[in-house]
DNA sequence: GCCAACGTTGGC
DNA sequence: GCCAACGTTGGC
């Protein structure tokens, strides 16, 4: 049976990568999730092809301002094994790594940002995830309607 | 810079 | 296995 497609949403904070910084790239590994939920989202869900929301947050207008698309099946965060990086986990080893990532690639830079507070005023993303009280996750699911609304 | 909400850690 | 303390996230 056909599995139903996936959609999701990645938050990054500007100042640090921003939708501008993947469109130079073309495509990234998003490393440095380390919370499990999210790392479970990336291992075990995500799939080549699902489209994904980029969303900025902890900057002056926070809120989604482009799409990119899933780019890899889910490989371990290579800076959990790196003592230099700010990511790096002592826990982990090559036998058993802890932390999974997935390749994201560049889509396309909304022309205009959607912003948070326009989709808090969206009575049909009363549910979405991003929208819940005190969500923290990095990288979350969406319904194709979520998914869809931004797109209009 | 503040602070609420959350996840993680560690003592017991 | 509980739960208080702590660190982090992220909007404002």
């Amino acid at each position: 049976m056909e599995e139903s497609p996936k959609y999701w949403l990645v938050k990054s904070e500007p100042s640090t990568y921003s939708i501008d910084d993947l469109k130079k790239d073309k495509k990234t590994a998003w490393t440095g999730v380390r919370n499990y939920t999210a790392r479970n989202f990336m291992r075990d869900s995500m799939r080549p092809g699902d489209p994904v929301l980029f969303y900025h947050s902890s900057c002056p207008v926070p809120g989604v301002y482009g799409i990119a698309k899933v780019a890899s099946k889910a490989y371990p965060d290579p800076t959990q094994f790196d003592p230099k990086s700010p990511y790096y986990d002592p826990k982990a080893t090559k036998e058993k790594p802890i932390w999974y990532l997935v390749d994201i690639a560049f889509v396309k830079k909304l022309e205009q940002p959607v912003t948070l507070e326009q989709m808090k005023q969206d009575p049909r993303l009363k549910d979405m995830t991003l929208l819940q009280r005190g969500n923290r996750l990095s990288v979350m699911g969406l319904s194709k309607e979520e998914f869809d609304v931004t797109q209009s």
